[in-house]
DNA sequence: ACCTGAACACCGTTCAAGT
DNA sequence: ACCTGAACACCGTTCAAGT
C-alpha cells in the first residue's frame, strides 16, 4: 500500500487560514475567557460565518486541541527556562498560570487527546520536572501538586486573607529533598 | 430593628419541592455527567416544565451551589472518618473523588461562593486536613496537591501505563514529616 | 403559591447551494 | 477550494397568563 508522503507534511498549502483562526481564537480566549470562545464569535473576528470554520476544523474540539498544544508549548518553554530546582520550577509554573488564566485552564482542565497532539509537546513540558524531581512518581505528584494549587488559586477558592506565597513555599519545601528538617510540634 | 426569627430557620414550609429538585439534580449529575444537568432535563425528571424551576431557584448557578454544598458535606464526612495521618487522608480523598467523579469536579472546579454556602461546611471539610498537617500553609499545599492529582487522574491526563498508586504514595510521603530520608541519587 | 406556553437570545453543527 | 443562508436540535431565562 502506497500512502505517499502527504500524511507526513505538517503544514500544507491551504493551512494559512487555519492558523489565522487559531491565533484569533487564542486572542478571544485570553482576553474574554472560555465563554467568549464560540464558533460564531470566532468567525466574526475573521469576517466569515460560523459554518465556514468547518472547512478548517472538523469541530470545536479540534480547535481547542490546537489551543491546548499552544498552551503546552508555552509551558514547556517556561519550565525549560526556569532555574533547575523545585523552587524555580514551581515559581515559573505559578507565574505562567497566573499570566494566562484562561489558556491555563483550557490546557490543563480536560482530557489529553494524545493522538491529536503534535508529538513531543507533552514530553517536552514534562522533561524539566522529571529531571529535577528525580523519578517519575515524584514528578507526577509534584506536577499535580503545582497544578492543584494553581487551579485553586485561579478559581479563587482560598479565603481572601490566605497567604498563598506561603502555601507555594510549603509545596516547594515538601518536594525538595534538601528541605530543612521540620520539627514536630509539641502536643500539649 | 426586629428582624424576627424567620431568617434563622433553615428549612421553611414550601422547601420540599426544592429539596426534591436538588436530589433529582444530584442523580442526573452523578449518573450522566455535567452535560446532562440542564434545567429542561431536570424539570422533566420532576414532571414539570423548565420555567417552573425558577420559582425554587433564582438561576442554574444557585442549583449548582446546592450541589456543591452537598459535595463539601460528603467530603467532610469522608475526611473525618479517615485515619488521622497523611496517608489516611490522601487515600480517603482519592477514593471519594474516584467514586463521585462528576460531583467531585462540580464541587472543586469552580469559585467558592462562600456567602451562599451553608456556614461551617467549608471549615468542617478543612478541619481534619489542618489537624494532620499542622499549619495552614502546609494544609493548603497538601489539599491542593491531592486535588491536583485527583483531578488529573479523573481527567485521564496520565499515560495509560502510569503507576498512579505510586504517584499518590509519593505525594503522601512528600507531606509526611516522618517520611524516610530520601537518598539523593548518584549523578554519574 | 405553583405551573404553563410562547418567546428571546444564544449555542454547535449540517447541508444544499452558490462562486 | 472556500463561503453562504437556512435550518435543526439544543441551551438558560423571562414573562404574561392561567389555577
Amino acid at each position: 500500500m502506497d500512502t505517499g508522503c502527504a500524511t507526513a507534511t505538517v503544514t500544507s498549502v491551504g493551512e494559512a487560514r487555519r492558523e489565522q483562526a487559531v491565533a484569533a481564537a487564542l486572542e478571544l480566549l485570553e482576553q474574554d475567557g472560555e465563554t467568549a470562545l464560540t464558533m460564531r464569535r470566532l468567525a466574526g473576528q475573521l469576517g466569515i460565518r460560523a459554518p465556514s470554520l468547518y472547512k478548517h476544523f472538523p469541530n470545536k474540539a479540534a480547535l481547542e486541541v490546537a489551543l491546548m498544544a499552544e498552551g503546552l508549548r508555552q509551558m514547556g518553554d517556561t519550565l525549560e527556562a526556569a532555574p533547575p530546582d523545585v523552587a524555580g520550577l514551581t515559581r515559573a509554573y505559578r507565574s505562567w498560570a497566573l499570566e494566562h488564566p484562561h489558556l491555563y485552564s483550557l490546557t490543563t482542565g480536560r482530557p489529553l487527546p494524545r493522538d491529536e497532539l503534535p508529538s513531543g509537546v507533552e514530553e517536552r513540558a514534562a522533561a524539566p520536572v522529571l529531571r529535577v524531581l528525580g523519578d517519575e512518581h515524584r514528578a507526577r505528584a509534584a506536577w499535580a501538586a503545582a497544578h492543584g494549587l494553581a487551579s485553586l488559586e485561579l478559581a479563587g477558592r482560598f479565603p481572601p486573607d490566605a497567604d498563598l506565597d506561603a502555601a507555594w513555599a510549603a509545596l516547594a519545601t515538601a518536594f525538595d529533598r534538601r528541605r530543612p528538617a521540620q520539627p514536630v510540634r509539641e502536643t500539649r
